[in-house]
DNA sequence: AACGGAACCTGAAAGC
DNA sequence: TGCTTTCAGGTTCCGT
């Protein structure tokens, strides 16, 4: 029953555990997920809906699996899922490829930010980075991806490096425009205004940045 | 195929 | 104080 972690990787949003037998643990934390260590012995916490024993160099540790709302997910399986395999490239690990972020916009009518977020295009890139790449890069939201202009594409993959570098250095949580409706533009000064997009809540700044439209 | 909207869940914060 | 409503860093499903 034992087995060997041969090795841990993730791709956006995903964690892909492989073991020595080739099974495989895929994991995604969803809104409320998070993989907390603990002692083996120690009682379950509020949440808590798996957990994974191991021996690492001779000392056994949990590791629990917490999430308050659910929408994780944790999948066991003897190859790739689908959900793994049909993710696109990760800006971490692949950088973001400007000609492909230009080729996603083009042949899409839906919002800019729609398509920043499907997965297939960028794996990773969630709600917080596409609104604070689309605001530093002073694009609308709404936009249609087809109707945005030369340059667009480079702009808005500069925004989302700066938006992702902002993140991992973390401070504390703190964002140019997401969670800031109502607030000042920290560009310009108009009020932030706000728009559901694909049922999430999108925040930009309508004095400066500026709605593509076609024809 | 593509789009908008609802559904899935819980809990913290805001509103009354 | 306490009950109700709103909203949340994500994804999937369903009807048009």
């Amino acid at each position: 029953m034992a087995r060997t972690i041969e090795a841990v990787d993730r791709r956006g949003k995903w964690l892909r555990v492989t073991m020595d037998d080739g099974s495989r643990l895929f994991s995604h934390l969803g809104m409320t997920g998070s993989w907390v260590r603990a002692a083996v012995d120690a009682p379950p916490r509020k949440s808590e809906r798996a957990h994974i024993d191991v021996v690492r160099r001779g000392r056994a540790i949990s590791v629990r699996y917490v999430d308050s709302r659910r929408f994780g997910r944790l999948v066991a399986a003897q190859r790739d899922i689908p959900d793994w395999t049909a993710l696109g490239p990760d800006p971490l690990a692949d950088g973001v490829d400007v000609r492909r972020l230009s080729q996603a916009f083009a042949k899409s009518r839906r919002a800019v930010k729609e398509i920043l977020m499907d997965q297939r295009v960028l794996a990773g890139i969630g709600n917080i980075l596409a609104t604070e790449a689309l605001w530093a890069a002073r694009v609308d939201p709404r936009s249609p991806g087809a109707a945005l202009w030369p340059g667009d594409a480079r702009a808005v993959a500069t925004g989302l490096r700066r938006a992702i570098a902002r993140e991992l250095a973390d401070r504390d949580d703190t964002f140019f425009v997401y969670g800031q409706a109502g607030e000042p533009c920290p560009r310009c000064g108009t009020r932030l205004s706000s728009v559901v997009l694909g049922g999430r809540t999108s925040v930009y700044c309508s004095g400066c940045q500026v709605r593509r439209n076609t024809g």
